[in-house]
DNA sequence: GTTCCCATGTAACTGGTTACATGATTCT
DNA sequence: AGAATCATGTAACCAGTTACATGGGAAC
């Protein structure tokens, strides 16, 4: 259910189409929920049939006419109850890691290629984060005051860029222990 | 797809019953890759039916019948397949970044006790890790042979060391942020 | 006698992915 | 002329979750 919680907290932050929230999906809130366009348009229906939302038609000039779905007193009740409610820390699922252990069974040294791959993406990611952090939260010398939506938007990417840092000093211990690995099954 | 790669890198380290592979996923294999009983069961069923495991009724005294599964050849075929494949490298799917950006619409500090509760699960999570590494792979000073099984084993141990120490400490940032904004606010 | 562990499953449902489909407008 | 962007959707399928079901043996 977390997908309609996020489409929840995105229209709060701004009412748009199913398009637009696609395209939100693949930035900003997609950095920690993915959706495809599909699965939203559906959502949305069904969100709208439930009462959780509000839809506008709005004509536009030299683009299709577009639905601005805006989130409803119920939604916004529904948002509130599941933030009140705990949910349970979740487990990752990693399928690197299953084709490193899987790779035991293979040829290890085989397996280089793809996780650099990994690393590039990852360091790209990285390089996107910190370019977002600086445009809109580059700490300006004077203290401003406090804004909880924007406090709480950047503690988040903090979070993803701690994790692709993590992610990225990982796949360097991966592909040295590859590398030890080949350079010892060479000399045997 | 992945769960059935997860299988058979499991029952290659270790022909098992699907109930020792739902134990399994409860640790080990199951710190990056998590299934229930129920899908394991569907799946090894649709698995054997490919021809990919093989099946063998054991006996057993004192507990009930089971049915060991170990990989056959074409499985192990479709595992060296599939590892040189290159994989999507993966988004996090993040319930909690969801919930922290929609408190800006709600009661951010009412997130605190939630935010604590994941964080005593992830170190709980990072002392169990420890405490296996330092079970299986405690580092005896005289250097050992090469053991490439044991070696991937480990580096994707210390891929899940490494995630919850970095959540540790976000969750940290978070945490501080929380209370930051409830001071802020309740001086205003 | 009740609870936990071993062991296997079915059924219904929900959520997510992939493929297909349409059509106007703007940019190169 | 062709590709990219805006905009909305349907259908089929696959993966994952939750609920229900059974039954013996061991431990307390």
């Amino acid at each position: 259910m977390a997908l309609e919680h996020a489409i929840l907290v995105s229209l709060l932050e701004q009412p748009g189409s199913g398009y637009e929230l696609a395209r939100r999906f693949e930035r900003s809130i997609g950095y920690f929920w993915t959706a495809t366009h599909q699965q939203i348009y559906r959502v949305l229906k069904r969100m709208e049939g439930d009462g959780l939302l509000q839809v506008r038609e709005v004509a536009q000039q030299g683009r299709p006419d577009k639905k601005e779905y805006s989130v409803a007193v119920p939604g916004r009740a529904a948002l509130s109850r599941w933030l009140h409610e705990p949910v349970e820390p979740e487990s990752i699922r990693h399928e690197l890691a299953v084709k490193i252990r899987g790779a035991a069974f293979d040829d290890p040294a085989a397996l280089i290629s793809e996780v650099e791959r990994h690393r590039k993406a990852h360091s790209a990611r990285l390089e996107h984060y910190l370019a977002g952090e600086q445009r809109d939260f580059a700490g300006p010398g004077a203290p401003r005051p406090p804004d909880t939506r924007r406090e709480l938007q950047h503690v988040v990417l903090r979070g993803g860029i701690a994790y692709e840092r993590m992610t990225i000093a990982w796949l360097d211990d991966v592909l040295s222990t590859l590398h030890r690995l080949r350079a010892a099954s060479a000399g045997t």
